[in-house]
DNA sequence: GATGAATGAGCATTCATTCAT
DNA sequence: CATGAATGAATGCTCATTCAT
């Protein structure tokens, strides 16, 4: 007679740990760091504040553990659909799609992510600014071939963020505020021709 | 005998108010409207605390004075940029510049209103909602004669903010944070031929 | 017909800020400082705690205004019962009654003043010790012609103060502690003249 | 066959608990016992929280330990010095010597020892009272004879503490606290002059 | 005996707001 | 209108202690 499968306690082992930024997010996002009282995570997470406070220090270690993972999830995703594209036009159209549909399933964390940094406490702040820094040009690499074929336009480096991904960001600021009605789908679509139009020395030709 | 003239306490009147919201705004530009205080404010605009109460009622009150006052002062410039064009290429132009250029001139104003709206209390969310909803509207009646001659192209209605400020916008937020070098006058240029390649339906053609 | 006098609102006027060191004094005295809560002080003065904030900031802040006043009212009175003596050896007596007599009259303050200095703030500390320094140097000057007319025994500097208030402190902490029985008026008289026999040059020749 | 000589961890055996006494007691002399955290001492002792509870069951009982070891240690040291002397003087000067010798050889445990008792816990204190009673009775009893001679003064017996040990007790504190600099050396042959000065029948009669 | 995650009561402090003068 | 003392609910955080492994 086989021994009986050990007693899984699923309320404190599988991780206090993800059990409080699970809830830390919930909270941040629905409230905004600040506003997030230590009590709302307890209550959500069933953690004591102990607890919270083992793990995390002080609540701006919980939003910059949170920051951290989030950042690296998102560029991640970034990353992954612009490599290995065969065209300038759908790696373009391969990043639009990527950032909204990262936000579109990940509403919370892109909330949290895309909202105040003051919050996180300026100690963080520069950590954040390299990370996402080292990101982004990871991101360019990855453009570089296409400026060097001239299929891309020659632009003063810092405007190519806000050209590709501003318009993206302006909807999803906006899509993630409950303030537009129109499908992260349809979004992508449009979106990503303009941002074609907008970056492509010839939009109209297609290779 | 005519009546004295009135005695100007120039100490105290001719703007204990206009001082305290000038005083605010900077507190709130500088560390959010949650983490600012009514004593900072009352140190930097030399008032008291009861003044601040009497004028204001509530932190809310200043905030939501404050909002107000830069939604209409930064729809005003937007629209008056916008009017009276000769082409849709220079009204979009126009746009672009005046979003911009009030920026650079009002970072403050700026920061404090493009920052977080949640923290201005929900009452006040509907108002700012529909005034900018207003604003939005005029504006839109400006593009309206360059949608008909088939001069801009029709798009989903939510997406032309994002597509017409969205770059400046993620622009601006860059610049306001220090995160970008860009001198507002190159970013004006770049910024608005890129919106007017990706609205135009033919871009090509300008009269 | 005389204005009635003033009422006097004998709950909060005469000096809110003195009945919480009314009672921050008898708390602390009790449980000494660190484990004096503000809640403790707040019950007592029957202030609210943000009027106990708003007067001294800090515990530690109420801790220094207490240590300042308990510190210039104790060396107050030695200053006093040593000044204008007519010999060496009423001066001494004098300054072990003023002694002991301010511990017996204020033994709160006296059991705050005596106790740790290492929890009212090493911020503080410098202030504390540079006051007692000169204190004490003021002392030192009413001793000096005695010195200088060959009375009294010429030792390095720093021994005086113990030699000459070491014994009334060391019976003073156990009294203050309820570890000893014997009167302040006797302790006076023997601790005064021990303090003579061992100061003096000739401690039986009394002029 | 000879069992194996058993296994010495050397790493954690050979002396958990005494390490972390030597913790606290560096830690307890650095902040004071109150202001001193559990954390603190298993940081410095190289133990985990669980071993000093498993070993002391409370922080009260690390510093009852501690103080318990101080003064029995302290006053082996002042019994020693004052017996089989062979006159008063030799033994008043023996217990001046022994006090600051103890104080300057084992400075933080004198800290903690001298420090505040109120600290350690109402509890432990009757036990550390009759302890040091039964002490005091012991030291008493070696300097009987010198009263019953004549040489030594008769005072109410509460007082002979504070007269032959206030002046040192007050040195060490000062210099405990860096605030006298007169070495250890010099201030044992000043204070015990004094002391017999202050506690011979006639000081100059040396027998 | 050792370990360290977990607990939760307790605390100092902050801050928007009120109100008597 | 101005002033600033007073209020007290709310909050982040600490820390001694427990306990399962």
């Amino acid at each position: 007679m086989p021994a009986p499968p050990p007693v899984i306690d699923i309320e404190t082992s599988p991780d206090r740990k993800s059990a409080i930024l699970a809830a830390a997010l919930a909270v941040f996002s629905e409230k905004g760091i600040e506003a997030a009282t230590i009590e709302d995570v307890r209550q959500r997470s069933q953690a004591s504040v102990g607890s919270i406070y083992h793990h995390f220090g002080t609540k701006e270690g919980i939003a910059a553990a949170l920051f951290a993972h989030g950042i690296d999830d998102y560029w991640a995703r970034l990353i992954a659909s612009a490599a290995g594209k065969a065209s300038a036009e759908r790696t373009i159209h391969g990043l639009i799609a990527a950032h909204i549909g990262w936000i579109a399933e990940k509403p919370d964390l892109a909330r949290f992510l895309f909202s105040r940094r003051q919050a996180v406490g300026q100690a963080y702040d520069e950590a954040i600014r390299q990370r996402t820094a080292a990101h982004f040009k990871t991101l360019f690499e990855l453009l570089k071939p296409w400026f060097k074929q001239g299929v891309l336009r020659r632009l003063p480096a810092g405007l190519y963020a806000p050209l590709l991904m501003g318009p993206a960001q302006e909807y999803s600021r906006q899509w993630l505020g409950g303030r537009i009605d129109i499908e992260p789908r349809v979004a992508i679509r449009e979106l990503s021709q303009a941002a074609w139009r907008s970056l492509a020395v010839d939009p109209d030709r297609r290779d």
